[in-house]
DNA sequence: TAGTGGTCTAGACCACGAC
DNA sequence: TCGTGGTCTAGACCACTAG
């Protein structure tokens, strides 16, 4: 097995974690050192992990404990939670520019000659519309295969993951020309999320600017 | 001393990072070992917690380099980035009622008849109005010295590092009573975050209503 | 006093990337 | 082949809390 001791500790604790009442403690790392066959810096590995996603909370000197729900980490609008719902996503846009405007060519930090690649979709949860994305990116940050594989896209987890997110959130009213589609009637008061992925140089890689539906998706973070 | 070693050792790489642009590589962590005379495994939990807040980013094989401004993590609104504004805050109410409107007995899960704390102020930087807070606490929840000392209260960081924080963005018209206040226009859409504090053990603690101008207060996460 | 989490050490082996 | 980060071990001492 190629998976750290660690992880595969930690995927066995959330297992016996959901069993447990919220404040209920667990056993002392030193025994449960003993029970998972590893050594306690190991198993405290594992207890961090779990600790800093929210799960469990300590208490100096007197032991580790089930945290409740509410506490479970999110950080940005773009994680989803275990909710059930089947999102998809309806193409509006797709095309690829020299031509990009001076808003998106001072986020990207990039020439007004170089290709942009720009789509815009609906977001749809169970066909009720949550939020229209526009997202820019610059062609040459992508490979041919990435850049076919874009319109199939379901989120940008795995550049994030790799770099960082900087979210601004915008208040304002809904655009015209997004009114109808997220039906919300004009001048109704939205929040537009600014969304700059960023490279581990720090260097951007994708623009997306999201515009809610507040009717259907609440923008929430825990942490 | 009785600052642990990983602490003391990951206050002097920052002061070593600041010196160098982003993208350079620091030592690796076998000589950081030998330079601060500490095992490999101590740097290593100095260098894992500069990762966390963004001032490193590691390239798996190849070795650890600084990473650029942008990604330094701040991940919720209520922290404050090294800004060197000075922030100050003019109380305008401050009670403690027993009854509550339904709204407050739902987000701090009590009853009708417990008495809550309630402080509206006004959040201002350089006499410039940034946002308008409203602030409720169970009273019971409050020792007399914290009571007494509410109303020199910055920020609830205190709590929120026992506990946990979540946030809730909500879309707006700026209140009639806020707007002159605030300096804005009355039908403006504005940001309000909704935030619960909580204690470890899930209960609510703080809730807490910040009507944001946006001419001033940009609401900005990175993560 | 016994048990807990928090810290720390001095080794070890591995997979992977660059040369 | 060598150096890197990633993982792992089997100990150790400390400060603190609860009985």
């Amino acid at each position: 097995m190629s998976i750290p001791i660690y992880l595969q500790i930690k995927e066995k604790m959330i297992d016996t974690i959901r069993e447990l009442p919220a404040n209920a403690p667990i056993p002392s790392e030193r025994d449960l050192a003993i029970q998972y066959d590893a050594s306690r810096m190991t198993v405290r590995k594992s207890i961090n992990a779990l600790v800093d996603e929210g799960y469990l909370y300590r208490d100096s000197n007197k032991g580790t404990f089930v945290a409740d729900k509410v506490l479970h980490k999110k950080n940005t609008t773009l994680e989803k939670k275990d909710d059930n719902r089947k999102i998809s996503y309806k193409t509006i846009y797709f095309d690829v520019k020299a031509s990009s405007s001076e808003e998106v060519q001072e986020r990207l930090n990039i020439g007004p000659e170089d290709s942009v690649v720009r789509m815009i979709r609906l977001m749809l949860s169970d066909d009720r519309p949550q939020a229209i994305e526009e997202i820019y990116i610059n062609r040459l940050n992508l490979s041919d295969e990435e850049f076919r594989n874009l319109p199939k896209w379901q989120d940008f987890n795995a550049f994030i993951s790799k770099g960082g997110l900087t979210q601004r959130f915008v208040p304002t009213l809904v655009p015209m020309q997004y009114a109808h589609m997220l039906e919300l009637k004009i001048h109704e008061p939205i929040i537009m999320v600014e969304n700059i992925v960023n490279q581990k140089s720090g260097k951007p890689l994708i623009y997306m600017k999201v515009f809610n539906n507040p009717k259907e998706k609440v923008i929430e973070i825990t942490s």
